[in-house]
DNA sequence: TCTAATACATAGATTTACTATGTATTTAGA
DNA sequence: TCTAAATACATAGTAAATCTATGTATTAGA
C-alpha cells in the first residue's frame, strides 16, 4: 500500500535536504532509489517531482550540483551549501515537530462534554 | 513558531474525520478552536481551508451536517456517516503509517559508502 | 457604542507534486 | 545480436489542496 501522494506535500524538500546532510553527495536517481528501498516501496519519488525540487533548492542556494560523467552518461551530484546546512536543521526540526503534533492530535482521546 | 502550512496538505481531512470520530458531533468554528488549543497554536485551521474541506467530505458522503440555531446564529454540526467511520479508520492508519515512515527516513543515519 | 469574537461562505491565487513525454546511454538477457 | 529494462537527466501541462482576501451576519463585552 503506497502512501498517498498528497501527504508528501511540503515534506519532499526536507527529505532531500536531510538525505544530503547524511551523505557527502547524492545524485537524483540515487535519491529515488534510496527512498524507495529504505521505505520498502511505500514512498516513491517521481522524477517529475524530484528534479524540479532539486532545481528549486539549487536556485535557492541550498544545494549545489556537480556534473560527473560515467562514460557518456551524466550524473549530477548534489551537496549542501553552508546555507543549506543551516536550513536543513531548521526544516528537519520543523518537520519532526509537525509529525509529533499531528500524531498527538489524531491519537489522543479528548474528553468531550466535560466543560 | 507556527507549522508551515504546506505540511498540512493531505492531512486536513484526516484530522477532521478523526476529531469527529472522537466526539458525537462538532461544528466548523469549534474544530478551528479545538485544533488551535490542543496544538498550542501551532496548527491553525483557516476558514478558507476548513469549510471547503467540510463541504467536500459531506459531498463524498463521509459526514453529514445538521443546522442548529443558537438564537439567530447558525451552527452546522457535522458527524460521521457509517461510510465515514470506515473511511476514518483507513485514513488515520494511513496517516500514522506515513508519519512513521517519514520520521524513520529523516532520523536514521544510513551507512553510506559501505557498498 | 463599538470592537472582538462567533459562525458561516466562496472566489481566486499559490504551491506542490503528479502524469506524460522526451532524450540518451548502458546493461542484461533471450 | 538484438531488444527490453535500467540508468539518468529534463520539462510542459495538469490536478489537488490550502491559503488569502473578502463577504455577510449575530452576539458579547468593554
Amino acid at each position: 500500500m503506497a502512501i498517498s501522494t498528497e501527504l508528501l506535500k511540503g515534506t519532499l524538500s526536507t527529505i532531500i535536504l536531510r538525505l544530503l546532510e547524511n551523505s557527502e553527495r547524492m545524485y537524483g536517481y540515487e535519491l529515488t532509489q534510496y527512498v524507495k528501498e529504505s521505505t520498502k516501496g511505500k514512498i516513491l519519488l517521481k522524477e517529475g517531482s524530484l528534479y524540479p525540487a532539486l532545481h528549486k533548492l539549487e536556485a535557492d542556494g541550498l544545494i549545489v550540483s556537480e556534473a560527473v560523467y560515467i562514460g557518456k552518461r551524466m550524473r549530477k551530484y548534489y551537496s549542501l551549501t553552508p546555507k543549506g546546512k543551516v536550513s536543513t536543521k531548521k526544516s528537519v526540526n520543523e518537520l519532526l515537530d509537525f509529525l509529533n503534533i499531528i500524531e498527538q492530535l489524531i491519537t489522543t482521546n479528548p474528553e468531550y462534554g466535560t466543560t
